[in-house]
DNA sequence: CGAGCCGTTCTTCAGAGCAGAACGGATAAA
DNA sequence: TTTATCCGTTCTGCTCTGAAGAACGGCTCG
């Protein structure tokens, strides 16, 4: 997984944190206090700064340097190439927009689960997603739907390399008792999640399997627990969960 | 503008050129082919290649090579930083539902104009806009109003600098017209578009300037023209664009 | 069975890229 | 007004990175 490259590019090494730290600084940056933060000198600093911006990923506002919107077309055109993405997006919405909460689209990478798309709730509260963020596939629903639909060796394999972290008191830490927890998921075609990765928050997911090439998926919708709880998520909202599942499935087949 | 940075760090170069190829390739690439394309040797390939894949930019299915999600959080935690998307977005989609056209947001950058989000229309047909990327200002409507909203001073500056390309036949490429162009825009609040950019398309857009920190935006739909023109584009949907362009504003002075 | 590809590793050496010093303009303090 | 400081940029010289190309080993196809 995280095996040290053999021999690894350090000058990549500088510029991508060069990059992360205006990314996530707000407002600009000056040379100094970058080469503070990256921990390398100003002359340092000042070329990857020049470098960056050359390339288009960095801007100079006065004397000071802020990462570009440039930044967003790496993103996109990668989204661009995920075929369950043009798939579920339209359907997201809707979705979104019937039931009032946030609904995501999360994609398997690297034992992780990745939200790739995010439709917000009415009130524009969502979970702290970031898209393209790597999450724990055991934590939320989606994640979970995720790892029912793999087969049961690449279940092991997975959690064999994944540490069982718990953001809350609810989550699953042990293998097993997740192992007999995907099995019922495998058997409902439906994943719960209450309060596993933030407190007070549900999610209910399907899984979108492999369809010729697409990536495994799974897609679900998500809220506060005093909205979503009883009746109304076990029967209507699953139900809007999984027709909509089975709609994308129907798309990206036709494809 | 484009000075070639004195100090340039070839690595970082070459870095770069490898993850934006993977970020277009279809599919994944390997080793070779990506050193052919980006014209290094495949050692050198590889070293990049596994540095990126350490960073998390890169991931490897089988002994293939694909760009990886996290190229999105780039993007996203970049956009994050914009308090303009935050207040438009919701509107924007909303004005896209009530259209049922296609609204973008833009962004001045660099003199040029970016746009930073776009709601598809209801055929799920929109420009070719993909976020991040950067936009001449004269071809379109949100670029025009961007540039109507700056002193005359500012605007000399960029027409300058600027090559006035002309995608299609229908594009001002003479400054002094635009230049009276953009009095009537700014006399007028509004900005039209017809066919500048992309044959058969025409855009209608208000400028959104500066409020305490926020950046010089626009706000706009765009759409066939064959649906938009004539009263029902020159008064409801404009009409629909300057309110939605209010309703921002009052939200970003908020603040 | 062997020829050819492809990803990975190794080795060697030029020069890329590092740190630190020096420059120069701007701003603040005396 | 003068002086001190700070910050972005440029310069310089040394070192070790990162480049190329060859070699390795596994795989596939003829």
């Amino acid at each position: 997984m995280t095996d040290e490259p053999r021999y690894a590019v350090e000058a990549t090494e500088t510029s991508l944190a060069v990059l992360e730290t205006l990314v996530d600084a707000e407002g600009t940056v000056g040379v100094t206090a970058l080469a503070d933060h990256v921990g390398v000198s100003k002359s340092v600093a000042h070329n990857h700064l020049s470098t960056l911006r050359a390339a288009g990923y960095v801007i100079k506002r006065g004397e000071q340097y802020d990462a570009s919107l440039r930044t967003l077309t790496l993103g996109e055109r990668t989204r661009a190439g995920i075929d369950v993405h043009d798939a579920a997006k339209r359907k997201l919405d809707n979705l979104a927009a019937a039931t009032g909460e946030t609904t995501t689209l999360f994609v398997l990478e690297e034992d992780a689960g990745v939200p790739v798309y995010v439709a917000e709730a009415d009130d524009g509260w969502s979970p702290p997603f970031v898209e393209g963020e790597r999450l724990p596939l055991h934590v939320n629903a989606p994640g979970k739907s995720i790892l029912s639909s793999l087969s049961a060796d690449r279940i092991d394999a997975i959690l064999e390399r994944t540490d069982l972290i718990a953001p809350t008191d609810a989550t699953t830490t042990d293998p097993d008792e997740l192992v007999r927890e995907l099995r019922r998921i495998r058997d409902d075609g439906i994943a719960f999640c209450r309060g596993e990765q933030y407190e007070g928050v549900v999610g209910v997911a399907a899984p979108l399997p492999e369809i010729d090439g697409s990536r495994i998926a799974a897609l679900g919708v998500c809220g506060p627990v005093d909205r979503l709880n009883g009746r109304y998520l076990e029967e209507d909202i699953t139900g809007q969960v999984l027709s909509t599942t089975k709609s994308v499935q129907v798309d990206l087949t036709a494809d």
